[in-house]
DNA sequence: ATGGATTGTTTCGCTACCGTATCATTACTA
DNA sequence: TAGTAATGATACGGTAGCGAAACAATCCAT
C-alpha cells in the first residue's frame, strides 16, 4: 500500500484521473453523489439517509435527491428496514459496482501514465 | 514519485479526498470546474475557451459558463489576447492557488490516515 | 475592402440542484 | 392509548447547470 504523495503529486493525479473521468461516457455525477456512492460501496453497510447525510456533512434532503438520481441511473437501490420501518437501506447494485469499476480503471491508468 | 495504486486503493484514496472536499468549507465546484481549475494550475499556459473546451471534451459554453463562476470566486482571471484579439488568456489567482493547496493538503492528509 | 473563417459570448428552453420548512409514517414511552 | 420522537420524503422558491443555436468581434485572404 504505497500511498506516498507529495502535495504537487497529489494534484496532479487528480487532474489526470479527473480529466479521464470527466471526458468518459459515464453520466457525470455531483462530487457529492460521488462522494456518496464511494461510500456507499467501500465502507461496510448498513447505509441509511440519516447517516450518510451526517457522513457527508449535509442535509437529508441531499441525499434523498442523490439516491432518486443515482437509483435512476441504477447506481443504487433502496429498501425498507423490516426491523424499524422509519429507515430505508441504501444498497448495492451490479451497475453501481461497474461505474466504480471503470472508475478505479481510471484512476490507476492515468495515474500510471503519470509516472511515466 | 510513487503512484503504485491497486483499483481498490485508488478507490479508497479517492472516497477519503472526496468526503473531506465535499466536507470542506470550499464552495463546491462541478466536476467539470473542478477538472478545469487543475488544468489551468497545472498545465502550462497558455489556455484558451476553445483549447480547454477541447482537452474536457466538452462544449465551449461549459467553459464560458465555468470561468463565470469560478471568476466570480476569484479562482481564475480572463483577459483579452493582445496579439489576437478574438482570444481570451485564462489566468490564474492567488485565490485559486490557496484553493487548490488546500485541495491538495485533503488529499494527502486523507492518504496518510487512510495507510495507518 | 469585402467575404469567409474563427473566437468567445449570449440566448433559449429545460433540467437538476440547493436549503428551509413541512409532511407522512413508524416507533417508543408513559 | 395518547403523545412525543425520529426517519425519510416532499413542497417551495431560487439558483445554476446543460446542449443547441445564434451572435458580435476579430482576423485573414483575396
Amino acid at each position: 500500500m504505497t500511498v506516498n504523495l507529495r502535495p504537487s503529486e497529489a494534484l496532479h493525479l487528480w487532474h489526470s484521473a479527473m480529466l479521464g473521468l470527466v471526458r468518459s461516457e459515464a453520466p457525470d455525477l455531483t462530487l457529492r453523489q460521488l462522494s456518496l456512492l464511494l461510500h456507499i460501496y467501500l465502507v461496510p453497510p448498513p447505509h441509511t439517509v440519516r447517516g450518510l447525510a451526517a457522513t457527508l456533512g449535509v442535509t437529508k434532503p441531499v441525499v434523498t435527491r442523490a439516491l432518486d438520481s443515482m437509483g435512476a441511473l441504477g447506481l443504487v437501490r433502496r429498501i425498507r428496514d423490516d426491523r424499524d420501518r422509519r429507515n430505508v437501506i441504501i444498497q448495492r447494485t451490479v451497475g453501481g459496482a461497474l461505474y466504480l469499476e471503470k472508475l478505479g480503471d481510471i484512476i490507476i491508468k492515468e495515474g500510471r501514465e503519470l509516472a511515466l
